[in-house]
DNA sequence: TTTTGAGTTGTTCGA
DNA sequence: GTCGAACAACTCAAA
């Protein structure tokens, strides 16, 4: 006889505690199989060393064990296509409903749909809930009922909105967890079975301590900084934090400047809901008539770090070791490959979405386009960074150059790729005709 | 409907 | 070295 369960499916939502589809599927049902698929779909897209598979599956043996450990229980991973994952379930168990947590991007609305709809077939409710932000979709929006595409006025709405008692619940699930399926045993393949092995790269632990956030507005610039930044964003990602935990604790400060950041992550999400189109083409649509250049073997330079410029290079160093790069220097080597180099921003999206442990559809594009210009609010086409004069704002001791690229010894530059008085006024010429 | 104020992150030039 | 203006008007949000 089949084993009667609710099913509750971990995407990106890699935790046990403040997990609100998890809460609700826990507290519902007597049974509950908590479930996480590899889907194939996105999977069969990656390298076999990718970072970010390494770092779920990772997770996923911690939450297993603890399951083993502390509740009979267990976490069931599959492989495969979500669709026929989930047809297979079917004839499994006998499954009263499907418990998630929303997920906004364009591919997995599709698939959400695909399984709503092959579960409703069987009369089984597919239930999903609001969990990675605070407000989503259309919770902000202006008096005119339309959406925000300028973020402070954005910003000044959510924090109207927000209710500390009301938005920073904890969704306590802990205690419920026995609730779980009473089974130790639930499959689950090892890395190589998915087509994957391990990443020499590894997340790094975040710190977003009291001191982190009340100095942050003054640390938050210098990437040569050991400790000026949270190391936030890919347990943002994958969730394996708390959103609103993260909110109580930014409300907590001293100071806000940690706060509107966390605002910028759901600015950009609200903007990727409502403008979908915006992942291939400019939001101002006259910016898709820039004449980009395009050189592969420039576009290969700036990859790989050797345009010549030291904090550029830098940059690209510290993405393709790590796997993250400092903001301050991501809007630095964004400026430079769209207004030195004049390559199409998607290129350089595709780049970050490709080496990014914490690649978010909706911050990746929104933040490309507002270094290309093209975007919501975004920077102004005539502001072209210096990559020589940021170096002296932003690590005037050189601790960030000299770590990644230490054969300048110091200097700003080495052997420039492109002047940067000619690629500046290059720029200013190619924008003009663009937009005239 | 009209008006008004404001808009993430910069650079360059000339006084 | 320091400072203000120019860069380019334009769109958005709210009253």
């Amino acid at each position: 006889m089949k084993t009667k369960t609710a099913v509750f499916w971990f995407r990106r939502d890699l935790r046990l505690t403040d997990n609100c589809g998890l809460f609700h599927a826990l507290g519902d049902a007597h049974t509950v199989l908590p479930i996480f698929i590899f889907d194939t779909h996105i999977l069969d897209q990656l390298p076999a060393n990718d970072a970010r598979v390494t770092f779920i599956y990772n997770q996923l043996v911690q939450i297993r064990t603890l399951l083993q450990k502390k509740h009979n229980s267990s976490l069931a991973v599959y492989h495969g296509d979500p669709f026929e994952v989930f047809t297979q379930l079917l004839d499994e168990y006998e499954i009263s409903t499907v418990y998630t947590n929303h997920d906004y991007e364009p591919y997995a609305l599709t698939r959400d749909k695909q399984i709503t709809e092959l579960l409703a077939s069987k009369d089984i409710t597919f239930s999903s809930y609001k969990d990675q932000v605070i407000f989503e979709k259309n919770e902000v929006l202006k008096d005119d009922g339309k959406p925000y595409v300028v973020y402070t006025p954005y910003m000044k709405r959510w924090r109207s909105l927000f209710n500390y008692k009301k938005h920073a619940v904890s969704f306590e699930s802990e205690s419920m967890l026995d609730n779980l399926i009473q089974d130790t045993a639930l499959p689950f393949p090892d890395l190589s079975k998915i087509g994957f092995r391990r990443s020499e790269i590894e997340v790094p632990s975040f710190d977003i301590s009291t001191g982190l956030i009340d100095n942050y507005k003054n640390t938050r610039d210098f990437p040569g900084l050991l400790k000026g930044t949270s190391h936030l964003s890919p347990h943002l990602r994958f969730g394996t934090i708390s959103i609103r935990q993260m909110i109580q604790k930014a409300y907590a400060g001293k100071e806000d400047t940690f706060l509107k950041e966390l605002i910028w992550r759901e600015f950009f999400m609200q903007i990727l809901w409502h403008y979908p189109h915006t992942t291939t083409r400019a939001f101002k649509a006259q910016y898709d008539r820039i004449d980009w250049r395009n050189d592969p073997e420039e576009f290969e330079k700036w990859k790989n770090g050797n345009t010549g410029y030291t904090m550029v290079d830098a940059g690209m160093r510290e993405l393709n070791a790590t796997g993250l790069m400092h903001n301050r220097v991501r809007m630095l080597v964004a400026s430079f490959l769209c207004k030195h180099l004049l390559i199409d921003w998607r290129w350089g999206e595709a780049y970050f979405a490709e080496k990014l442990l914490d690649y978010e559809m909706s911050s990746n594009v929104g933040n490309w386009q507002w270094a290309a210009g093209s975007g919501v609010d975004a920077a102004p086409y005539f502001r072209i960074f210096n990559p020589i004069t940021q170096i002296d704002k932003f690590d005037k001791d050189r601790s960030y150059c000299n770590q990644w690229v230490p054969e300048a010894n110091g200097a700003p530059m080495t052997l420039p790729m492109v002047d940067h008085k000619m690629a500046r006024e290059r720029c200013l010429h190619a924008y003009k005709v663009a937009l005239s």
